[in-house]
DNA sequence: TTGTAAGCGTTATCAC
DNA sequence: GTGATAACGCTTACAA
């Protein structure tokens, strides 16, 4: 590999020169700087970003951690930040912790190895706890955390108004006329879906209307809400309508009303959350909250880049995304009345 | 940043046998070794890889570029070659081009500056010649190819079958008893996009059809497969199936069809290509190709890996998966006359 | 088994 | 405007 020496041997001048020229410093002479680069193109230079960031102490690259990057949701934010982090000549690390709190302190290490300066994060489903995190906190890294947050650590973090959102969701429910409406909740270890729960029931008890316990189960998948959809319309009760913290378990739902002639909205409403893009193909389109994840990912980059601007401030930002309603025929009963 | 420097003199040895320690070398006392082990975490060291790699000459590291992280395709492929680098110690750097010729270079030249022992790399579509790989070639690193790759530039590649997959779906139709069967492609500038029109080519011309050129459009989204299947239906002598190089234009096809009455597989038959999650949604299902992408990244991974084992070796692979058909009941006319 | 010292490729500092 | 030199943190002959 080419490396400065040999173009400073071909030119008869210093390696140090070489090293100004090629990163465009003042006090260079014109025709040097021309030399060098032109003889540098010729050799198939490559600077080697080992030694540079070795001696400079930073690399200009910040590192990301998502639970699976083979998912829509995770591989826009991804996509979001990056385009910020480009936008500041940073480079991006990915790394995946494939839902293993042992991966997910894996990456951590391999990202403070390769001394990133900063570092986005959003924690698998078998993290429980932020202790690991203070590895990153005590060696001064700045670190923002996103969607799957531990809010008190003292980091900033970006996640979506989960409560909010879900509230007016249900709330758009019950405008719609349903009175009986289901909550079909994810895994409630997780803030996120305490969160949805919390806006689904606050939602219902601000229409003065009980909270039926029944009618509040976990799934998650295709396949739990198929399920719970078939458990809670065999009730003596049944729902009117499902809130489901997924698209795949509304999809589940979906499914079974459609294999049990039920007819959807008319017999029952059905909202999702995600967004996923298998929603406006079902018929009837879902009805969902979408997440603008990509926005998630420039938010999340916009802070750790203050915070990398300003390493003594000691503000943390918290930003709250509202994920917006996405009206569509699976909750739209008036409108299917007209 | 905590050092060897520091662990040295807090155990009053010289840093050298810290080094030797930490890497778990033969040459060291056990007793030795267990105290550096617990002033390290002590200390909570963390190695500096920039400044390993850099004396070894080597990081352990292979680079990846994909055009867009945020497709299934790519995003499986990636998950495929992480989990196959893994589990030898290698580490994966993931670069996107965002189907951009120039970010393509620029990835590949940070992936040379980081001085990653291979590479990995899947074209944009604005990259129409593979000179700028020769920098690669060049600098001695190993790099194979996968999907969207140039064939004859002497490297290692993976690609799917897309000839043979397409001649079988062909035939598939022709079974079914779909005899005028029309192609929407997808940019014929890709190889994969020659292929697949070549493969639907000789299955029709094997069946002693004639081919109708005026049933052969591009259309790879679902909006221009929409508008070929309007241009199409609307001939004198229009398809009853139609062999799509995309998902997505399979399923404009398939809503211009329920839209106008067309009823799928018995007035025109579907089949689509790459088993988009989205395909056993629609009603009907879509007949469609599994590309199995998470073994391509498997496969170009194991293939990169060999050649990094045995650098002098000049026998280079070429590996082509075929993709699997799919049958659903957009293409399964004989079924759903029973 | 351990220590000494050189060097990986780059850049900042100081001198001229 | 340019050159000499030291240093970033680590590893590895070579010596002891």
């Amino acid at each position: 590999m080419v490396t400065i020496y040999e173009i400073a041997k071909e030119l008869n001048i210093s390696p140090a020169t070489v090293s100004r020229a090629l990163n465009n410093k003042p006090n260079v002479s014109k025709s040097t700087k021309k030399a060098v680069i032109s003889i540098a193109e010729k050799l198939h230079y490559v600077p080697n970003s080992l030694a540079s960031s070795l001696r400079n102490g930073r690399g200009k690259t910040i590192g990301i951690i998502v639970p699976q990057i083979n998912h829509q949701f995770f591989s826009s934010i991804i996509h979001g930040a990056e385009k910020t982090l480009i936008s500041k000549d940073y480079n991006l690390l990915i790394c995946q912790s494939n839902e293993s709190f042992v991966k997910e302190v894996q990456s951590i290490n391999s990202l403070l190895s390769s001394r990133v300066d900063g570092i986005l994060i959003s924690h698998s489903k078998e993290t429980t706890t932020p202790e690991h995190l203070t590895n990153i906190i005590k060696a001064g890294i700045p670190l923002v955390q996103f969607d799957r947050v531990f809010p008190n650590i003292g980091t900033s973090y970006v996640t979506n108004d989960n409560y909010n959102s879900s509230y007016h969701s249900v709330v758009h429910l019950l405008e719609q006329g349903y009175t009986r409406i289901a909550h079909l909740h994810g895994p409630i270890t997780s803030k996120v879906h305490q969160d949805r729960k919390k806006g689904y029931e606050q939602a219902i008890l601000n229409a003065g209307i009980e909270i039926f316990k029944d009618h509040i189960l976990e799934g998650i998948t295709e396949e739990t809400g198929y399920n719970a959809a078939k458990e809670l319309m065999s009730l003596k009760n049944p729902p009117d309508a499902f809130f489901c913290a997924s698209d795949y378990s509304a999809l589940g739902v979906l499914n079974y009303a459609l294999e049990n002639n039920l007819k959807v909205p008319k017999d029952i409403g059905i909202v999702g959350f995600a967004n996923e893009p298998f929603t406006r193909l079902t018929r009837p389109k879902i009805t969902t909250l979408d997440q603008f994840s990509e926005n998630i990912g420039i938010e999340a980059a916009t802070i750790l880049l203050n915070e990398l601007e300003d390493k003594e401030s000691t503000i943390r930002r918290t930003y709250s995304l509202v994920p917006s309603l996405t009206l569509r025929e699976s909750s739209m009963r008036l409108d299917a009345n007209k």
